[in-house]
DNA sequence: AGCACGCCGACT
DNA sequence: GTCGGCGTGCTC
């Protein structure tokens, strides 16, 4: 029998669950139906795509606060809600007769309601990225909220409520002095408000500069609460040690999808009770409910995990600049190699351009760090041709290993090979459910497709023509972790032993607590030469390693995507930032810090803006090409994608939905170009289309956008929509 | 999205 | 004769 939540006396449960008469599935309630003279609109987890309305209205007996949270009826089943507007009376009011209100159910009263400010960033970001407001309200509280019942949630928020002056810790007594680059920084900070980029070279000491802020924050105003958000769960752990250690740990807690369901209800509880005075997390917390919010700090800004590529797609950090503004909270931005969108609009005022809205403060100077790696370029055309690893870069490494240094190379493909192919017959290991490589996995033998995850033993012989000779075509993590064994096969480390070569990627760190343990084996020196993907590149600080390698990084020079050189640039930076953190050590050793970039394009301008660790010069060249192009931030792009069965009906209602926006206003401001396949035109036999549209005015966009979406849900409804397995839009889509 | 209803194939 | 496949449609 199925189980139905437990709720007040409101609705009581249908006796049977297959009435012979024609009952109604919900029964009035008992009570005079008399008293549910108040409307409420409230907002619940209405399906992106089911043309309902944003807000659903219920008939209740009270007027209840917006920002309450309530479970109500929805079809068969009973869903939690969050009342949005000021109820209205309908008491004489004569009910609109095409539809019979259902009524509320219980008030989860003993939980304040939600703020204004909150409510009015969940508005925004559903407006801004086109969903509704149920869906953003409802993903973004804590999972459990939903399933709690009134009196479980009761009895969870007795259990802690204490809020008591954030403790001095022994660290927090004995601060080391700032450089005279973060006393600067600080001081603006303090004394301007609005937006901050924080520019700052890896080991400049950002984190200190935002922990001195919080500090100040806090100490100054008692009720005051922070934010401060990292791009990845995985560097979640070190920063929140770090704030505990400065704040104690009653005053920190986190967000992020990594925990269980219990810890992320008392984190919410604990932020939303304001009991909480900071609140780390990833993209999910920029919707925590933080009444006392003050400041936001956005670290690592220019990472793409900020932006969320599922469901919603909103971007945490843009998300982060509105809610500052909104609620009168500073916003500090970090970055070594900002976005450029953010770089841009803190440009300086020159001319008759008034300059970014936001404040640039640059720390160029690492402290207590060697000098920022030499960056050597190996040009691959001068190399025999098929060349792995540079004979250069091989006597480096074997060089560091002979003095007990550690290495660290890229390679950003992860598996043993990205192909499996017949030298006769030309089979390739194409995956059967999407248009891609399955990806040749070594160490169990399989062909894994990477974007479906379709697995399969590798095949003896070639499926297609019988031949016995099937052969890995170019190389993975694993492939390459493999060569440099045999490679380094008769090197030996100082003390005599044999050289030890780690890998660390998606696949190596699978298992709860494998990549805690795999970093801890690098830090403890139990490893001579490390290889892996952009994994290795984020946050990790290893102080002996003094060598880094990309290998291969040519794929993101040419690529269509016009953010790749971008990405590739922060990459390579963040990369080179990984050696030589510890300037005591390399001082000791008498080493110095290299950046090895293996390419065939020696001369591109990236590569040269990297030698010179120029940011501001490879920002600049960037920025001139995208002007000239009219890309973003020069112009606002959306995309408008839709997933069928065959290629053509994707295509095709994509089309007719661009044709039936050419009456919408904004439309003679807003460029819609053709239909065309994703890059990986076909995932899971799905065939994928997306359409660009983009305007140099984001409002007109915006109107656009707003005023097509009922067109496209009464498309789906017609002949020419009938093939269409879902369509999303994505506004400032960060891969095109 | 859930969760119904609804109309056609292999089992106790 | 029923259990169950997922096609279609609705949720204030």
């Amino acid at each position: 029998m199925p189980t139905r939540p437990l709720i007040s006396t409101a609705s009581p449960a249908p006796e049977t669950d297959a009435p012979t008469t024609g009952n109604s599935p919900l029964p009035p309630p008992e009570s005079a139906p008399a008293e549910l003279a108040w409307r409420l609109d409230i907002a619940v987890q209405t399906p992106a795509h089911a043309a309902l309305g944003d807000l659903l209205s219920y008939a209740g007996t009270a007027p209840l606060v917006p920002g309450t949270l309530v479970r109500v009826p929805l079809g068969r089943r009973e869903v939690l809600g969050v009342v949005w507007n000021e109820a209205t009376s309908l008491a004489g009011v004569q009910a609109e007769p095409d539809m019979a209100l259902k009524p509320v159910g219980a008030a989860l009263d003993a939980l304040a309601p939600l703020g204004e400010a909150w409510r009015d960033l969940v508005a925004f970001a559903a407006r801004y990225y086109q969903r509704s407001i149920g869906e953003i309200a409802l993903a973004s509280l804590p999972p459990q909220l939903r399933d709690l019942t009134t009196t479980q949630l009761a009895r969870r928020l007795k259990r802690k409520t204490t809020t008591g002056p954030v403790a001095q810790t022994a660290e927090a007594a004995n601060l080391i002095a700032l450089s005279t680059e973060q006393t600067a920084a600080l001081a603006r900070i303090e004394a301007e408000s609005g937006t901050f980029l924080l520019v700052g070279s890896t080991g400049s000491g950002k984190t200190e500069v935002y922990l001195r802020c919080v500090a100040d924050l806090l100490a100054r105003d008692p009720e005051a609460q922070a934010l401060v958000m990292v791009p990845e769960i995985n560097l979640t752990p070190q920063l929140e040690a770090r704030f505990k250690a400065r704040f104690g740990d009653e005053a920190v807690v986190s967000l992020h999808s990594g925990m269980t369901h219990p810890q992320r209800l008392a984190s919410w509880l604990a932020a939303h009770s304001g009991a909480a005075r900071i609140v780390l997390g990833t993209r999910m917390a920029v919707f925590a409910s933080i009444p006392g919010l003050k400041l936001i700090v956005v670290d690592e800004e220019h990472d793409p995990s900020y932006k969320q590529q599922e469901g919603a797609r909103y971007s945490a950090r843009d998300l982060a600049v509105w809610r500052g503004q909104r609620e009168g909270a500073k916003v500090i931005l970090g970055s070594a190699t900002p976005s450029l969108e953010s770089w841009h609009q803190s440009r300086p005022a020159e001319g008759d351009d008034p300059g970014g809205r936001y404040v640039r403060l640059e720390m160029p100077s690492r402290i207590g760090a060697g000098e920022l790696p030499a960056v050597r370029l190996v040009d691959m055309n001068l190399q025999p041709p098929k060349t792995v690893l540079s004979g250069a870069l091989l006597e480096a490494i074997g060089q560091r290993i002979a003095r007990g240094e550690q290495s660290m190379i890229f390679l950003n493909r992860r598996g043993y090979a990205p192909v499996l192919a017949c030298g006769d017959c030309g089979w390739k290991s194409e995956c059967t459910h999407c248009s891609a490589y399955r990806v040749f996995h070594k160490i169990d033998r399989t062909l894994r497709c990477h974007h479906c995850g379709f697995t399969e033993r590798v095949p003896r012989a070639c499926p297609a023509c019988g031949n016995p000779d099937i052969a890995p075509v170019g190389r993975g993590t694993e492939r390459l972790e493999e060569h440099l064994a045999e490679l380094f096969a008769d090197v030996k480390r100082p003390d005599g032993s044999a050289v030890r070569i780690a890998r660390i990627d998606a696949d190596s760190t699978k298992k709860q607590g494998a990549l805690e343990s795999q970093l801890a084996a690098v830090h403890a020196g139990e490893v001579d030469v490390l290889v892996g993907t952009q994994m290795i590149a984020k946050g990790h600080d290893f102080r002996r390693i003094t060598l880094v390698a990309a290998v291969n990084p040519d794929g993101a020079l040419f690529s269509s995507d016009f953010r790749a050189p971008e990405r590739l640039f922060s990459l390579l930076m963040q990369s080179a930032g990984r050696a030589g953190r510890d300037a005591a050590y390399l001082a000791a050793q008498g080493a110095t810090a290299q950046m090895w970039i293996q390419t065939f394009h020696s001369q591109h301008p990236l590569f040269m803006a990297l030698r010179k660790h120029d940011y501001a010069a490879f920002a600049r060249q960037q920025l001139d090409e995208r002007q000239a192009a009219a890309m973003p931030p020069f112009a606002f792009q959306a995309l408008l994608r839709a997933d069928a069965r065959e290629q053509a009906v994707a295509q095709a209602f994509l089309n007719i939905a661009a044709d039936a926006a050419e009456a919408l206003p904004g439309a003679d401001i807003v460029t819609r170009y053709p239909a065309v396949p994703l890059s990986i035109q076909r995932v899971a036999d799905v065939e994928r289309a997306q359409m660009l549209i983009e305007s140099p005015s984001r409002a007109a966009l915006q109107r656009l956008l707003a005023s097509w979406q009922p067109l496209l849900h009464a498309l789906r409804r017609t002949p020419e929509g009938k093939g269409v397995i879902r369509w999303l839009v994505d506004v400032d889509p960060h891969s095109i």
